[in-house]
DNA sequence: CCGCTCATGTAACTGGTTACATGATTTA
DNA sequence: TAAATCATGTAACCAGTTACATGAGCGG
């Protein structure tokens, strides 16, 4: 088979993780999951689910209620390998780059707006960053509450992160307070 | 026009910063860019200003020397006031939120490696972050250096992420220092 | 009995990428 | 004079998404 997507590993990951599990649960995983980035759609999921069942990486077994059966999945020998291999370094070369930061992105271009506009967008991103770090501790909790410890300390990065992006919107409105630079209308 | 994507947008915050500037110089410009979201590839940028054009965003005009001439592009008035528009809250709701990070999603699955082995995926994390940080530094110093407020400060936001990430790597080292939890082969 | 969750899929689309193609100009 | 950069494009592909479709079971 040809190399496995990022999200590939991670529903191998996922499966791994939570033992023989159904397609659906594996997307409610992404659906819960605080991050945006992966929806764990239908159209995604299934087919992948899949690919991999034919790549020999997971197992299908009859499972659920005799009233409601379901296709449990759990991860083979080889799929086992494969994530391990997976979490091998070296790590992939972009693994450690700027990730793409919609706030960030348009503070690039915080210019183009009128000096009393700016502190608008700021504002904005400031509460909602405050809110974000929030939901980041508590999911973290969650997890922790959960007996995830991996996954915790995962969380622990986001948290992390939240709170520096926080800081870090402080202090450009603080440099640009004094900043009046203006710009044609 | 159906609503611009965030790359459009960009692209429309680039040229009205750069001045008149070539579609190539646009795309020099995501192959200099530290982060690694977009490529700006032929393939997307050429189609992407043309759509920006037809859309009355932008204007062509012809530049470069006689011996090399070239298509430059600047914002309309309607461009600028969409960039705006971009900038003004509220962020759409995906603005903040986790996102992608290729070292986390694998932490949330260290749990499938021998202790031992975990430590090797930390290490590697580690350095390519240390040395990340340097990298960021650099960046915004350069903006700094050319004289780009609005840039330095945005490239700040990845300095302070680089250097939350870097703790937050050393904290997970510490923390499973004592765990041992083991896993089946 | 109404709406929510469980469960599984498919078809069309989209916003990019890679790879290919061309050719002039500048720099080492 | 060879290699890098400037400059512009196209065709095929890809990994996801949205939207649609179906149906059973379960809680209020």
């Amino acid at each position: 088979m040809r190399r496995l997507s990022e999200l590939e590993h991670v529903v191998l990951g996922i499966v791994w993780r939570d033992g023989p599990c159904t397609a659906y649960a594996i997307r409610r995983e992404f659906a819960n999951s605080p991050s945006s980035h992966w929806g764990g759609s239908a159209g995604s999921i299934y087919p992948l689910v899949e690919r991999l069942v034919e790549a020999g990486m997971l197992r299908a077994q009859a499972g659920g209620t005799e009233k409601r059966p379901a296709q449990l999945y759990r991860v083979s020998r080889s799929g086992k390998a494969t994530l391990r291999a997976w979490l091998t370094p070296p790590l992939p070369d972009e693994a450690v780059t700027a990730e793409f930061d919609p706030v960030r992105t348009r503070l690039f271009f915080l210019g183009a707006l009128l000096p009393e506009q700016r502190h608008l967008l700021l504002n904005d991103a400031e509460t909602r960053l405050h809110h974000w770090t929030d939901t980041a501790r508590q999911h973290r909790r969650e997890l922790e509450r959960k007996g995830d410890v991996f996954g915790a300390l995962a969380a622990r990065g986001v948290e992390r992160v939240a709170r520096a992006k926080l800081a870090w919107v402080r202090e450009v409105r603080e440099a640009i307070a004094a900043n009046t630079t203006t710009v044609e209308p």
